[in-house]
DNA sequence: CCTGTATTTGAGCAATCACTCAAAAACAAA
DNA sequence: TTTGTTTTTGAGTGATTGCTCAAATACAGG
């Protein structure tokens, strides 16, 4: 009976994520975001409620594809410390070519949201998701007996996470400066390298 | 003769920073900044232009202060390593409540701002600004033995300043996140013991 | 006191912002 | 085809954006 929706929530979710990634939240306005949903504003209010609805949802996909395609890389190997390595190192690899920002989406929303803000909420219970993620695998590391020193504090599978989160955020936020590809590159071999120390005697 | 000014330029410049630092360029409009400077539309535009002028030159006193308590930190004690350990180790002290923003208004202005767009330009140029001293400090510290195996590649000025601006952009977007005070002051030790280590045999 | 110069003022500009809603359009079932 | 239900449309909402400029204001020199 009814007319049936035109446009595929998903593939909308796609395209306004990929905008938002690349501008922000501030600088994208709803003009830019019919323009490329290939949306009228009412059928954008309809399927998402406001702009910050769909910003908010943008993220959830994001946030969501983030921690799928980590925990895929992470349980298709068998050491979960190369695992870790090579996604480091293939950070170093990050363009602005293939995608629309080097820059984490969630650390871009987490430093232009105000403070108290609902958003921010979301953004920093996306981030503790992660660093759980990475907490897990450090936890599968050691159960393997990937890790030396594993009984001692500064090989606690909480305190690396948290490193390995600061490390990603950071070398995100230093790739978005252009040029210096080769800088960008360097340090991720070392980072990855790092990884790869903690199961070295 | 002529009617003197009522604000001082420096002043603005300092209360706008604060704004533009806690908010983010989008996010801060000039009824805000007119709020905040006490001046009236025409007086902003006559002192600084434009917003985007006003922010430049906010930006630019940002990376003033910044380079210039580094240095002074730096030039202030006899070690080199002790004093970039410090400087590392107090960052995990960083609090919204002293601060506009625990993030890097750099790193934030870095993230908002369109590539190819002239600020991004000035904000790389200041990252440069900030990593050169960092070189400089790291080569002073060869230059006074203060690094062992100093001949090594892992141990070249322009490495540690590139690792070491990686970090404090690594720490100070962790430092975003609300809670976590506790992970966020061990994450920042174990930063500065990672300097101090460059120092140990 | 006046006069001249420079600054400040604030009403108001066009443009854009996020957003609304009555009407038109598109289909499936009858 | 007609009917019923749902989605899409896009002109238009009031508010806000960054910004302008003629007039008012404030002072130093004469």
């Amino acid at each position: 009976m009814p007319r049936p929706m035109r446009q595929d929530r998903q593939e909308c979710l796609q395209r306004a994520m990929a905008l938002f990634w690349d501008r922000g939240y501030h600088a994208t306005s709803m003009k830019d975001l019919e323009q490329v949903l290939d949306m009228r504003p009412g059928s954008i209010y309809a399927a998402f409620g406001s702009k910050e609805g769909l910003y908010s949802e943008a993220l959830t996909l994001y946030a969501r594809d983030m921690a799928s395609e980590f925990s895929q890389r992470v349980s298709s190997q068998s050491s979960v410390l190369n695992a870790l390595a090579s996604y480091v190192r293939e950070l170093g690899k990050l363009n602005r070519d293939k995608l629309p920002s080097c820059a984490c989406m969630l650390v871009k929303g987490l430093l232009e949201t105000g403070e108290s803000h609902t958003l921010q909420r979301q953004i920093e219970a996306s981030l503790s998701g992660m660093e759980g993620l990475f907490r897990q695998a450090f936890q599968h590391a050691i159960e393997n007996s990937e890790i030396a020193r594993s009984g001692e504090d500064r090989y606690q599978p909480e305190r690396l996470a948290r490193w390995l989160q600061f490390s990603i955020m950071g070398l995100r936020a230093y790739a978005q400066r252009s040029g210096n590809q080769r800088g960008l590159q360097a340090l991720a071999n070392d980072l990855a390298d790092d990884v790869l120390r903690l199961g070295t005697l």
